[in-house]
RNA sequence: UCCUCGGUAGCUCAAUGGCAGAGCAUGCGGCUGUUAACCGCAGGGUUGUAGGUUCGAAUCCUACCCGGGGAGCCA
């Protein structure tokens, strides 16, 4: 533990007291013999007052040198400044210069996501990114927290894979040592074996998806968690999916507000976030999507898509009126306004050209399909909480899931869908037992029957009723953070075109 | 693979067939409490690429390249 300088963070415990900073510069503003300096060192942002009178020559020569993003020492005493970010301010009585940077590309104004993409690894640094990561922390540590109280043991499933799970699916297929084999898309067969040695495991790691889907909702790679639990039905299997999300939007709230804040995210959602969240089995869910009052509510959010449009073009109309008389200042808010009422415009647009279909889809929805992405937020719409769908006709579910003793054409599927239009974050079920019903299941399929030996074990040397279940961490941050795409979720997005840097 | 929107200064954008511009960033100057500070000056362009239409193309047409969003696909 460095002894030398403390962290921003911590400032609150060293009022009074002169102490040393050690960062970089976020934004600098200044006048005739007076710097104000924002340094930003990973656990916060401080303003570090810098007064030539008070300061030696050397110390107002690297203020004044220092660009954006340079490396600085600084040393001086705190106090409090409710106007500050943080709440603290540090008046300068050193300063040294640890290295200089050149021509910072981000500057504190808007980019375009392609330019943010490339400087992926400078982004970082800003401060909505710097949000995403501590919360995503928050929920990787409280994911840990809530499994390990309940004696759950976290077991890692192989990355490497000899053959494709499910079939369906593509995968990354890599040469090893001559041979063909697969980055996994899902650790939960492996994670079934642990669970028969442990009792309760999860497995924590990254998962790879070969699909060239181009969205908002998909990455090549991305982080699963997968519990697994001997002895839990398909009900248990729910109660858990529903406490670790309970538990996971609690702790972010509690321990991330300032976080949520900076990300302007909307508190309401997340407040409603408490068990038990409505069970909808596929058959009532296929009601809803046939359902009158889902046509209606179609139409409704077509008609406020139309008029939020003719507001915006209304108000862009006014700004260009009084753009003329405008002060310079206000012309740039006037800018920034315009930009926005742009973007907003374009999605709004879209949303009028899609709205139509999803409702005509929503119509004529057939019974024994899978859900689209369309269909999924549609029905989450009618619904102020995560929901959890279930018992899914077996045909698009996977060939472990268990049948519904009380319905042989449904499988005990279940998914979470999260609100907000954010859709499916958990998916998971309770596994069939029966070793005659997976070696007909793994033929009915058309895979190879050789590779699930292994598998066909747990069902002859004392096979149990279990569950499980994967969380998508990427979702999940994605939607607690209320962010518009996955991308900025993980700290290097892999994307279909994009894997750099 | 398909649909759709876009590519103009380092960055964000404007210029709708008629002189390529603004803000930010950068450099210099001014200002002692700034909050995306402000004020002044300066440098900065093969308008994604190739071809075509036209007296004249950033603007219209064709092809290609790159990117955004969506569909398909996807526990």
């Amino acid at each position: 533990m460095p002894v030398d300088h403390v962290s921003i963070s911590n400032l609150s415990e060293h009022e009074g007291e002169t102490v040393t900073l050690k960062g970089w510069l976020y934004n600098k503003r200044g006048g005739k013999g007076i710097a104000f300096l924002i340094l930003r060192d990973g656990s916060g942002l401080a303003q570090c007052v810098v007064n030539q009178e008070e300061v030696d020559e050397a110390s107002w020569t690297a203020a004044s040198d220092a660009s954006q993003e340079s490396a600085l020492a600084i040393r001086g005493s705190v106090r409090a400044d409710e106007r500050q970010v943080g709440g603290y301010e540090v008046q300068a009585t050193s300063v040294e210069l640890i290295s200089k940077a050149e021509d910072y590309p981000i500057t504190p104004k808007e980019h375009g996501v392609e330019f943010l993409m490339n400087h992926r690894h400078l982004w970082l640094r800003s401060r909505k990114q710097w949000a995403v990561m501590r919360v995503r922390n928050q929920i990787i540590y409280s994911m840990h927290q809530f499994f390990q109280e309940q004696g759950f043991v976290q077991m890692d499933a192989p990355i490497l894979t000899g053959n494709a799970v499910e079939g369906t699916s593509t995968l990354f297929e890599i040469d090893y040592f001559g041979r063909p084999a697969y980055l996994t898309q899902s650790g939960q067969l492996h994670g079934e074996a642990m669970a028969m040695a442990m009792g309760k495991i999860y497995t924590f790691g990254p998962t790879f998806r070969a699909e060239k889907s181009k969205t908002r909702r998909h990455l090549t790679e991305f982080w699963m968690i997968e519990p697994e639990m001997a002895f839990y039905d398909l009900d248990d299997n729910m109660s858990m999916a529903e406490g670790l999300l309970c538990r996971l939007v609690t702790d972010v709230m509690s321990k991330c507000a300032t976080e949520l804040e900076m990300l302007e995210r909307d508190l309401e959602p997340l407040k409603r976030v408490e068990g038990p969240f409505p069970r909808v089995s596929y058959d009532e869910a296929v009601d809803i999507l046939h359902s009158d009052e889902t046509q209606r509510m179609m139409d409704q959010r077509i008609e406020s898509a139309k008029e939020e449009d003719a507001r915006l073009e209304a108000e862009l109309a006014e700004n260009k009126k009084a753009y003329g008389q405008a002060k310079k200042w206000q012309k740039r808010k006037f800018d920034a306004r315009e930009i926005e009422i742009h973007k907003r415009r374009n999605e709004i647009e879209e949303d009028l050209r899609n709205l139509p279909k999803w409702k005509e889809s929503a119509r004529t929805f057939e019974w024994g399909t899978d859900f689209g992405g369309s269909d999924e937020t549609v029905i989450t719409w009618h619904f102020d909480r995560p929901i959890i769908v279930h018992r899914f006709p077996h045909q698009f579910k996977a060939f472990y899931m268990k049948r519904d003793p009380e319905d042989d054409r449904l499988a005990l599927g279940m998914d979470v869908l999260a609100p907000e239009g954010y859709g499916e974050i958990v998916g998971g079920g309770e596994r069939a037992t029966d070793l005659a019903f997976l070696e007909a299941q793994v033929e009915a399929h058309g895979l190879p029957a050789e590779v699930f030996d292994w598998y066909f074990d747990l069902r002859k040397f004392g096979s149990v009723p279990h569950s499980g279940f994967g969380i998508g961490l990427e979702r999940t941050v994605a939607w607690i953070c209320g962010l518009h795409h996955l991308r900025e979720a993980i700290p290097f997005p892999r994307l279909l075109d994009r894997i750099h840097p």
